[in-house]
DNA sequence: TTATATTATATTGTGTACAATACATTATCA
DNA sequence: TGATAATGTATTGTACACAATATAATATAA
């Protein structure tokens, strides 16, 4: 028997936060392939799924719906627009504002997206079940450390 | 009703990996104050975890152990070492090897990382008995998309 | 014992993430 | 109305994260 040279509050297979943070970064390795094919990244995904749902969006709007902010935001845009795959315009109404939309081509890409869900599906090996209760117990979990940190930040 | 844009299994709500990357943000989030407090990243006290359990790893033990690459730990273990909490050196049996262990500035700091466990799980206001149960969910969903990952690498 | 393959780390380049700051615009109040 | 505060986005700087490649050292095989 070796010396414990740490306490278990401390030992790495005890610690929620990397095993959320290491599955978090092997998910995206599961998409890789797929989103390699449709020629975007893993955030940009999310920001076209944003998209597809509410068509138009602020960058603030945007940024709430992923919990991401103007200096993450901002150049990964400006990417989506270089790609021709999303619109930046100013708002006439208030142009503090940033409108995103879609172009004809983003919409496009949609269809090629479609499939993805399903083949993570499988990447899983989850069955149906398992994946609506894991999905609540992470929103639920999202919701409580958010909250915490929206105190904090007051 | 507004007409729908896009399907379910595209709605961002839906989407588990989604919620997985949100929450892992949001927890690196929480433990940010508590990090500054004893000067490290949240990347940065990960490794420390690693090297307070084994005292001394490879470069490659340290990226097995947090599934990173040498592109993320090389830059990260030099910067731990500018900050006097370990050394690098070559392995005399094996060259291309460089072993990294903990400098007393390291160890020294292990006893201020102590109470960062317990602040966190009040952050995300769970039972002891919650947060037992949602890791070894999260195990197991690290453990089957690590499989995959593996497998397709292939 | 050389050629070949494998292993371990480092480097480079692209793309996030986020804190801190700057800046322009809009809203509000004295 | 003019000063002040709040809002929305952009910019800058630091630190990951990882693919691809390079390099050096070790192991293996003909």
């Amino acid at each position: 028997m070796t010396k414990m040279t740490t306490t278990p509050e401390l030992l790495l297979e005890n610690q929620l936060c990397f095993t959320i943070y290491a599955c978090s970064r092997e998910i995206t390795k599961l998409y890789q392939p797929y989103l390699d094919s449709i020629g975007v990244t893993y955030s940009q995904y999310l920001v076209m799924l944003v998209l597809w749902e509410r068509r138009q969006c602020t960058v603030k709007e945007i940024g709430e719906a992923l919990f991401l902010d103007s200096g993450t935001l901002t150049p990964l845009l400006k990417r989506l627009q270089a790609a021709g795959l999303i619109l930046r315009e100013r708002s006439l109404q208030d142009e503090r504002k940033v409108l995103i939309s879609l172009t004809e081509q983003g919409w496009a890409l949609q269809k090629d997206a479609l499939c993805i869900p399903s083949k993570m599906m499988e990447g899983t090996a989850m069955t149906g079940d398992e994946f609506v209760d894991l999905l609540a117990q992470f929103k639920n979990l999202l919701g409580r450390v958010h909250d915490t940190n929206l105190l904090s930040k007051k």
